[in-house]
DNA sequence: CAATAACTTAGAACGGTTCTAAGGTTCTTG
DNA sequence: CAAGAACCTTAGAACCGTTCTAAGTTATTG
């Protein structure tokens, strides 16, 4: 069994990033397992349940300079607030509309064909397809 | 020249809402002429432009009651803000991300196929497109 | 025309997010 | 390793889009 505790510390200063108490902490949570769609909130509650002191601001400084540095990207789906997710491929997401749930689902799978030409002076920057359900 | 002059009162009765100067206003301004995607903020600066006298909460309110009746749709692209969308058919969007402008393209353009069966216990509610692009 | 129900509104409140400015931590350099 | 510099965290205020409250107004009904 190697290789199953990722240094955080590597990743931050890759991203420029000082590795302090409370990156690394919000790092592990968001990082170590599998893909996560989290709220502001949700963070801070997670992290403040490893009982590392993070204030809420430092979770919002924080995801904003993971989603700059690459790390995370942002999925709006819903008014008011943001979901941050670690995972940073392509893919697509269910939105259970009931309760707030964001789930993955893998953009191989899907096929889009037939997508307009994007607007005169644009450039294309991603394709978001989003399947809402609910309960 | 006929029915160029819709008469915003009977639909507001049929929707079940009073026809009240400040919401034949609102409609006069969203339902002439072809589709359209507005915040609130947008909204209220057209119709003032009117010289009918509209409060935010105003626009709000009736944003909020159009979509309620099903004469709106909203749509959520960007945090910190909605849009209502005059355009309640199937169709999808190229959101300019640079300058916050929402476009629709008709879904019988483009053809998604493979998309995973939703998770145990949820129903399809509707599948968003965004295109985002960049000037 | 009342009488009533529905509506509009200014301003307060709210909730998520960002900002400010003061103290603390991490890094660099010698 | 000490000290300075750069960077970071934080409480609380501010901000901004949206909703609520409560008081006055308007539309509808008979
Ligand atoms: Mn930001
Ligand atoms: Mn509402
Ligand atoms: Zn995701
Ligand atoms: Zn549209």
């Amino acid at each position: 069994m190697t290789g199953n505790s990722p240094d955080f510390t590597v990743s931050l200063r890759a991203a420029g990033l000082r590795p302090t108490r409370q990156r690394v902490a919000l790092a592990r949570v968001l990082f170590e397992g599998g893909h996560r769609h989290v709220t502001a909130e949700s963070l801070h509650a997670e992290v403040k349940a490893t009982r590392m002191p993070v204030s809420l601001a430092t979770v919002y400084n924080t995801l904003n300079q993971f989603r700059e540095a690459g790390l995370l990207r942002e999925v709006v789906v819903a008014p008011g607030r943001s979901y941050f997710d670690t995972n940073t491929g392509h893919h697509h997401h269910f939105f259970v509309e009931t309760d707030g749930e964001l789930h993955d689902f893998p953009s191989d799978e899907v096929t889009i064909a037939g997508l307009p030409t994007p607007p005169e002076g644009t450039k294309l920057s991603r394709v978001d397809v989003i399947v809402r359900v609910r309960r």
